[in-house]
Parts: C-alpha cells; structure tokens; sequence
DNA sequence: CTAAAAATATGCTTTATAGCACAAAATAGC
DNA sequence: GCTATTTTGTGCTATAAAGCATATTTTTAG
C-alpha cells in the first residue's frame, strides 16, 4: 500500500468520541501525545509479550486479536472494528500484551501515550469507571465465550461466529452480506474448530438454505434458523 | 448452622483492606452502608439474572461461581476465596448476575451498598484505577482459560484445574493436601469434563504417583510432574 | 441404627471431531 | 501470462471424550 494521508485532526476527534465528558484541557493533552500511522494487511500491530506503550485504537480498517493454542492452532479472542480501542486490557492490567493483534486490511491505528492517558485517568474517576464498565462488560462477553466455546457443538459454535460477526461488522448494502471477507481459517480459528471442519460446516449451512457462499463472501439467508442453531448448541 | 456472632467491624475492616488509600471519610462513608451475614454450605448466595444491589466480599469460607451450560452442564467460571470480591463484574458493568454463586462452605459474606459505593469511585479515580486494574487482569485470566480449556486435552485440563486450585487456596499444614475439598462433580465442572472422566483421570494420576487420593482430600506428590502435564495439554 | 439418596468408581459403547491425504481452485509472485 | 504457493473442498480413518449401565461406597435423613 503506498503511503496515503492521515488527517490527523479528524482521527483524533473520532477517537475523543470514545470519551465521554472530556474537558479540553484534557483533550488538548491526549493531542500532544497522539500519533497515527497505517498498517498494512496482514501487518502484525503487537504481538503476546510485548510491553503496551500506550492506549491504541484502531481508527480504520479490521483487526484479529489471536492467542497461540498448545497444539499451534490459534484461538481468535476478539475481532476488533473501528472505531475501538485494542490492546488497552494488558494496559491496564499493567501487564504484557496477552494476545497477537494484526491487521485484517489496510488499517488506520493511532496510540495515546501511556503516561498522558494514567495522568488523565488519575484526575478524571468518571472516565475511569466509563473504562471499568467496558472492560468489565468485556469480562462479561469472554466468561460467556468460554462456556460457549466448550460447550456447544461444531454447527452451534460456528452458527454463534456467524452471528457474532454480524452483530460485529455489519451487513454490505444488500442487508445479507456479512461485512468482513475471513478466511475458512480464521472462521474456524474463531469458533475453536479444524479448518476442514469450518470449511464442511459451511457447506452443510449453505446445503441447507441457511447461508449463500462464494468464495469469502457470506451471505446470511435465514436469521432464525441460523440463531436457533447458535441456541441448541 | 446455629447463627453464630460476626464481629462486623473486625470483618469491615478486612474488607477495607482490599481498597488501598481510603480517606476517613470515605470509610465511615462505607461502614454506614455495610452488612454482614452467614450463608450456610450449598446456599445460594446470588443467581444468575439476580440483579446486584451492592458490592459483595466473601470475607470467610469459599464459593464457586458457576453459569448453567447449554446442556444442563455446569461450567465453574471463578472460584472465590476469603477476602475478596464477588459478583463485582456485574455490578461495574451495570448488568444482572451472569454467573450464579453458591457457597462451598459455611461462609460470611458482607455486602456495601452500590449507591454509596459508587458515589465513594466517583470522586476517587485512583480507587476507580486499582478496580480496573483488577478487572483488567481478571480478563487475562479468562481468555486464557478459553483457550486452555478448548484446546488441552482432558489430562492438561484437569492437571491445570489441580494447580489452579493450589495456587488459589494453597496447602494444608502438610504443605501437600490442597486446603478444598471439592465434589468430583465440581472438578469435572472447573475443568470442563464430564465426571465420570475428571475421576478415571484422578484415578490414573494417582496411580502415576503425581497425586494421592483419600476422598475429597487431594494430595500434591510431585508439583513438576503436574505442571508438565499441564503444559503438555 | 437403618433406609434412602447421593457420590464415587469402573467397564463398555457410541459419537463428535481431529487428523490426514489428496485434488481443485484461487491467489500471489516473477 | 505462467508457475509457485496458498486456500478451499472432500473423503476416509483414527481417537478423545461423552454417554450409559451398573456396582460400590459414602453421606444424609428419619
């Protein structure tokens, strides 16, 4: 991808958004520490180890956060969408990062400088308990993940992908097809399965009338039957 | 259990050891607004869908917190011990319980009123900080235990269950016999496994010398051997 | 103390899903 | 545009773990 133009001003105003109650004082201190870049698709933006820097949001574009399982199979942890914040668990947590973040496609991410922000943070406990509701709503979505993840069967775990991915990403303009192009590996690294397994899941979807495939393109035909397969597991 | 007395002020100031840095103020703030009680073994102490009405510590006994599988299967999401927090989660993120607790022992558990609690966080964002740094590392464990959980095999799971258990409650004074005594059902429910198999793998562990069995009462022969059992998956 | 209920233990069968092999199609690189 | 590489698709086999039946032991209740 050759270097485009970041405007700066605009990303950073889309990014105060995710901010309740700023006051410009504080603002004006999160733009001093502010920075932008692209990044390619397939680019790494972290990787489990590393030490956050500060709070990075993904302004543009898709990412997969992924965690290497014991048997080299990945298990995908979150999909993130702009415009959102990634990698502010380990932030937080004042720890390494615990999972590979990387770009889906070309994507905009800009990083608030840590210090800037736990100075922000230190001063502003309406802001922090804004944070804590996120995170701890977060928690929320991963124990639930975790029950589902081990408990449902092939079809229930991929159905609840699809309609994850959805509820996620969205519909294109034809209001069926899903808004994000995975490969059958990623699906399948997402709902805890074999890549064979997706990809044979999917066929019997589409066999059934519940889903129209071609190629990365997904088209959701039939919600209710798709939702009732998530719900018996 | 005959009601016995509780020392609520003794017992309050265990639980304020748990918040670093409060102000007078802000303790006689939350004395006003706190409570004690017993819970007998097996109670219930919230369900899941209960709305939470206060911050609840677990401040003697212990708890499992479990949510009700899709098919009827239990999965333990925390295992709570003395003094900490439960149901927390809910409460930042202003949410009914996702998770029931249930107490394993005779146990006391004091509850501060959500309002005054709330109005304590909103004027004190280094307190705010420390929760979601708590929650925060919180996350950390739960994705990881996703993965852990979906990916190792039924020895690493239950392997990884035993040391879990170590490190949370710890060892009687014979620094080998783990200080809980869980039903083979409840193994089996942390270690998402049926129980039939979290007692053949017991028993196989046992007879591999890694652990000793005598009923509930598990004994730790050789710490290496488990946690290269868990690690291998 | 005794009967009933629950928890533990063990063997056998079934099944869901992984693992592997290979072919076809799509994509990327030169 | 053509080759190399990756991705997708499909069939077959192997296996980990669930499911079930039944026996035994332990705990609970009257």
């Amino acid at each position: 991808m050759a270097k485009q133009h970041i405007d700066q001003d605009s990303v950073f105003e889309g990014v105060c958004n995710l901010f309740p109650n700023l006051s410009d004082e504080e603002k004006a201190k999160m733009r001093a520490s502010f920075s932008c870049m692209f990044v390619r698709k397939g680019e790494i933006i972290y990787k489990a180890g590393d030490t956050p820097n500060g709070l990075i949001c993904l302004s543009k574009g898709k990412a997969k956060l992924f965690k290497e399982g014991v048997g080299g199979r990945d298990q995908i942890v979150r999909m993130a969408k702009p415009v959102g914040f990634i990698g502010y668990r380990a932030l937080f947590a004042q720890e390494t990062y615990s999972a590979t973040a990387q770009a889906l496609e070309d994507s905009v991410i800009c990083i608030i400088d840590k210090d800037a922000l736990i100075d922000i943070l230190r001063n502003n406990a309406e802001l922090s308990l804004h944070i804590l509701k996120s995170v701890a709503t977060e928690l929320g979505f991963s124990t639930n993940r975790t029950v589902t993840l081990t408990q449902k069967h092939i079809r229930g775990r991929l159905a609840e992908s699809l309609i994850f991915l959805r509820d996620t990403y969205g519909y294109e303009d034809d209001s069926q097809t899903l808004k994000v192009y995975l490969s059958r590996e990623d699906l399948a690294n997402l709902s805890n399965m074999t890549t064979s397994n997706a990809i044979r899941t999917l066929s019997v979807f589409a066999d059934e009338g519940v889903i129209e495939l071609d190629g990365r393109r997904i088209k959701i035909l039939d919600n209710t039957r798709l939702e009732r397969i998530s719900d018996l597991g």
